[in-house]
RNA sequence: GGAGGAUUAGCUCAGUUGGGAGAGCAUCUGCCUUACAAGCAGAGGGUCACAGGUUCGAGCCCUGUAUCCUCCA
């Protein structure tokens, strides 16, 4: 037991070694106790991009937070952990280090890459392991998965194969989302809109057939893209656009280029929007792209892999796609096809994680048919087994995605993560997919593609309890998951895709719960990030307050789904309440000294103040309970804060002294039992918000158990409700409270003993005073303490109106009876007023009618306590006037 | 264009079944009181964006408006 504690919290002092001892103890395990319900978590798991952010840390913290309060509470937890291999994000990664050195990706060759990328794997797993010990997360290491583990692999591959074999994977050639810079196609929410400066190129398409149109031998053309114009392959007007009608199958020429295209009538066309006549370009734009399936049109590739002209483009070959359009548009200039250039900002497409321009691009791909899933997953929504989104709007955010889903590209161009299992024979070109490789493996080549990251992550909370076996004994144990914790930005990408998956394969949704969080944004609410160079490291945070601290601040500092400041503000305040609970601890602990566990004493040998601590506990246990059932963390914080400062230290820790210093042994021995009891039971409450502290000061002080990690959580016990104490203690705070007051205003500090003069005629008020003289004395400092009915009001005193009571202080060399009868002019007209009001509200018929009698009944006593307290005021005014 | 969020004290934010508006920080006054001066004791400060409506009663429910933000198309 430590006899010596700093009068500081030293966070580095509390938290060194104890991540380590807790995991040496076995206590991040699941208790495997069969009588107990199961509780099970799994970790988002973190990209091996990089390092954790604060983000990452507040998602942690939330479910630390749920998981070892459960695990307080009897459950048999599991909190699986894991990372993802992040395909495109980390080959990006990658690829930008080899740049660095001048190698490419295709220098090295494919098995040589992937070996690179395994050791920034190794990398950045090994400091995030270090950051999730300084975060303090009870997670169970030896269930670790990562998202390439083989295990992994076999449920990526069995999920692939059957659904290839329901027909919900098939393989195809449309028109997809291209990243130039990774090289691979992207699913449309991996594409991010941003508004950028273009223009409208408005340009002539002549025609070929001598046609003359409104007295001119060409079209107008407008097209924000001209470099695409060697792959058009019609002009479309809307049919019923009556300017245009009489051109549909005329035929016009591409300019630069001497191909003829016809001129079409397709309902696609918005007649108000430009000229009302867009070329159609299919190989190069989704719209396009049906418009020209519709009309049975070619779809000519003008772009390689990487955005640079093909050899469609004639002269332009080889060019990068920005560039050819700058000479494009100097070309048609000057070759008098450039009508006018109007600039224009438009949405454009760019990829999530190179930042790239974004191009449509014609290719074959792998997709998983979304809409039978979908409706699956919505579905469930309807039943028992549907999951609850907290807060509740999200539901309506992942309903309306399922709603207008597209189809999912699911393979990826790229050298980093889950190959693709369908092999193609190299003599017929058939396509096989299966788990493992064909028999005659020499004669089939496997797709050289990798699945989309998501795939993987999508079977996450069963792919880790050791499904395709469903015999596993943790799928059969901990699935499904009962909540799961992550920020509402990956809504679409993961959560939903989790859902529809574990559907699909499991029959079951995979967690009962979703809980989200939002975005961390610095101090002046702009969002972290690399480019602005504001991102906050949370180990620097960690270093500077110590990660209770931090929680404290994750948790309190926002409600659900609602996005929070990070500010160092905040983090002194966070650092100031736990430094106030080292210290109340650090009272008790000193007081208590060497003793056996604290037992409460007795109920008959509560006093006032025990019974009133005992019971604010009790109300603080039920509140932090439902709260956290609520998953409503900021309302658990405010609860426990109120009682600990509030409560705890300002008055009962303050009250204790008196008896400590002046009890009999046995009030002595009784109230250290008894600070020791609320003590233990506020650290148990706190454990799960702020386990490094709670656990360094439940060790140092007496207790019974191995870790305040697996004691017992509190739980409310309606015994120690206690209304009359509560009552009782409100009025003897409201004294207290009126003296101080009166001493501030006359400048009479407390070391100046004063006399005090409670005037009243409440029986059960005086005799609760005369009980508790003791605590009076101690806060008051009364020179003369005098109570009762027949106190005499001297003139020349400052004075106090409390409920029941008034409280005068006499003194005559202070007293500015100017300004005290002031004083109560201003008190009568606010009590004038409040009579008024409740009056008013008692005297509506409909008030007392409808309203419930408890709050009927509330108001009278407030109307009668308003009375009291004005008759007291008039009646004190009266007798200054008199002087 | 569609959906959602925000608007409450000088600043940052709470306010969960509708029953007299709270916290932290900041400001002012006084205290080194034997757990804590990063503390203690006091004080001031708000037409809860605006306009309607429902209700005995609205920061909270409904409708509309304004400003800001996010997502989707």
């Amino acid at each position: 037991m430590t006899k010596e504690m700093s009068t500081k919290y030293d966070p580095a002092a509390v938290e060194t070694g104890r991540y380590q001892w807790w995991i040496d103890q076995g206590l991040f395990k699941p208790s495997g106790d069969k009588k107990a319900h199961p509780y099970s978590i799994v970790i988002p798991p973190p990209n091996v991009t990089g390092k954790l952010h604060l983000g990452h840390a507040w998602d942690t913290t939330l479910q630390d937070i749920i998981i070892r309060q459960k695990r307080m509470q009897g459950y048999d937890v599991l909190w699986v952990p894991g990372m993802d291999h992040a395909g495109i994000a980390t080959q990006a990664k990658v690829e930008a280090r080899l740049r660095k050195q001048g190698i490419s990706r295709y220098d090295l060759g494919r098995e040589k890459f992937v070996q690179q990328v395994w050791d920034w794997k190794d990398e950045y797993a090994d400091i995030i392991h270090q950051q999730w010990a300084k975060l303090g997360i009870s997670v169970d290491y030896d269930r670790e998965r990562f998202t390439l583990d083989e295990g992994l692999n076999k449920a990526v591959r069995k999920v692939f194969v059957d659904l290839y074999k329901k027909g919900l994977i098939y393989r195809g050639t449309y028109i997809i989302n291209w990243d130039p810079q990774a090289r691979t196609a992207l699913s449309d929410i991996e594409v991010v809109h941003k508004d950028d400066q273009g223009a409208f190129y408005h340009v002539k398409y002549p025609f070929t057939d001598g046609t003359t149109f409104n007295g001119k031998d060409y079209i107008e053309i407008a097209t924000t893209r001209p470099e695409t114009m060697f792959g058009d392959e019609a002009v479309a007007v809307h049919p019923d656009d009556e300017r245009y009608k009489e051109l549909v199958g005329k035929k016009v020429k591409v300019p630069l280029v001497d191909r003829e295209i016809e001129i079409i009538a397709d309902e696609y066309v918005t007649p108000d929007f430009g000229t009302g006549m867009v070329k159609i370009t299919p190989a190069h734009d989704p719209n396009d792209f049906k418009v020209g399936k519709r009309h049975n049109l070619p779809e000519l590739n003008t772009m390689n892999e990487d955005a640079s002209m093909n050899e469609n483009a004639g002269k332009y070959e080889g060019m990068d796609r920005f560039e050819a359009r700058k000479a494009i548009v100097k070309d048609l200039e000057d070759q008098g096809y450039m009508l006018k250039v109007v600039p224009i900002t438009h949405s454009v497409g760019h990829s999530e994680r190179t930042g790239v321009q974004v191009e449509a691009r014609l290719s074959t791909q792998w997709f998983v048919k979304m809409k039978p899933l979908a409706e699956m997953a919505l579905k469930n929504q309807q039943t028992d087994d549907r999951v609850n989104f907290i807060p509740e709007r999200f539901e309506h955010t992942f309903t309306q995605w399922m709603e207008n889903i597209h189809d999912w590209v699911i393979s990826r161009q790229l050298w980093w993560g889950h190959r693709i299992p369908a092999w193609y024979n190299k003599q017929t070109g058939e396509v096989y997919v299966g788990m493992e490789a064909p028999q005659d493996a020499e004669n089939w080549e496997q797709d050289s593609d990798v699945l989309d990251t998501w795939f993987s992550s999508a079977l996450w909370p069963f792919s880790t309890m050791g499904w395709p076996d469903t015999d596993s004994a943790d799928f059969k144990r901990y699935f499904p998951t009962n909540t799961l914790v992550t920020g509402y930005d990956i809504i679409f990408f993961w959560v939903s895709r989790m859902i529809f998956q574990s559907l699909e394969f499991t029959g079951k949704a995979p967690f009962k719960n979703v809980l989200l969080h939002g975005l961390i944004r610095d101090e002046q609410g702009r969002k972290m990030s690399k480019s602005l160079g504001n991102g906050i490291d949370p180990m620097d945070v960690i270093k500077k307050y110590g990660v209770d601290a931090l929680r404290w601040f994750l948790i309190t500092g926002s409600t659900p789904g609602q996005d929070i400041r990070f500010s160092y503000t905040k983090m002194d305040a966070a650092w100031n309440f736990i430094n106030k609970i080292w210290n109340a601890s650090r009272y008790v602990i000193m007081n208590l000294g060497e003793m056996p566990a604290p037992q409460l004493p007795a109920k008959d040998k509560w006093d006032l103040a025990d019974r009133w601590i005992l019971s604010r506990l009790n109300a603080t246990i039920e509140q932090v309970t439902e709260m956290s059932e609520k998953f409503e963390f900021g309302e658990v914080g405010r609860a426990l804060y109120n009682f600990i400062w509030n409560d705890f230290c300002d008055w009962y820790i303050e009250m204790t002294k008196e008896k400590l210093n002046n009890g009999t042994d046995e009030e002595k021995a009784d109230t250290k039992n008894i600070l020791g009891y609320v003590l233990d039971q506020t650290l148990k409450l706190l454990h799960p918000i702020m386990p490094f502290v709670t656990e360094k000061l439940w060790q140092s002080m007496p207790h019974d158990g191995e870790s305040i990690m697996v004691a017992a959580y509190p739980t409310a016990n309606a015994d120690l409700n206690d209304p009359t104490a509560t009552e009782q203690m409100d009025s003897l705070i409201e004294m207290i409270k009126a003296v101080r007051n009166i001493r501030n205003e006359a400048n009479a500090p407390m070391s100046k003993p004063v006399d005090i003069l409670v005037k009243t005629k409440d029986t059960h008020l005086t005799a609760m005073l005369n009980a508790n003289r003791d605590y009076i004395d101690r806060f008051c400092h009364p020179a003369e303490l005098k109570i009762g009915a027949d106190v005499a009001a001297p003139k020349l005193a400052m004075s106090s109106i409390l409920a029941g009571a008034e409280v005068f202080i006499p003194m005559a060399e202070l007293v500015d009876l100017d300004e005290e009868r002031a004083k109560m002019e201003k008190e009568i007209a606010k009590l004038e007023k409040e009579v008024e009001r409740s009056q008013k509200k008692l005297g509506n018929q409909r008030f007392v009618d409808n309203a419930p009698a408890k709050v009927v009944e509330a108001e009278k006593q407030k109307a009668v306590e308003w009375q009291q307290k004005l008759a007291a005021a008039k009646d004190r005014l009266a007798s200054l006037q008199d002087a």
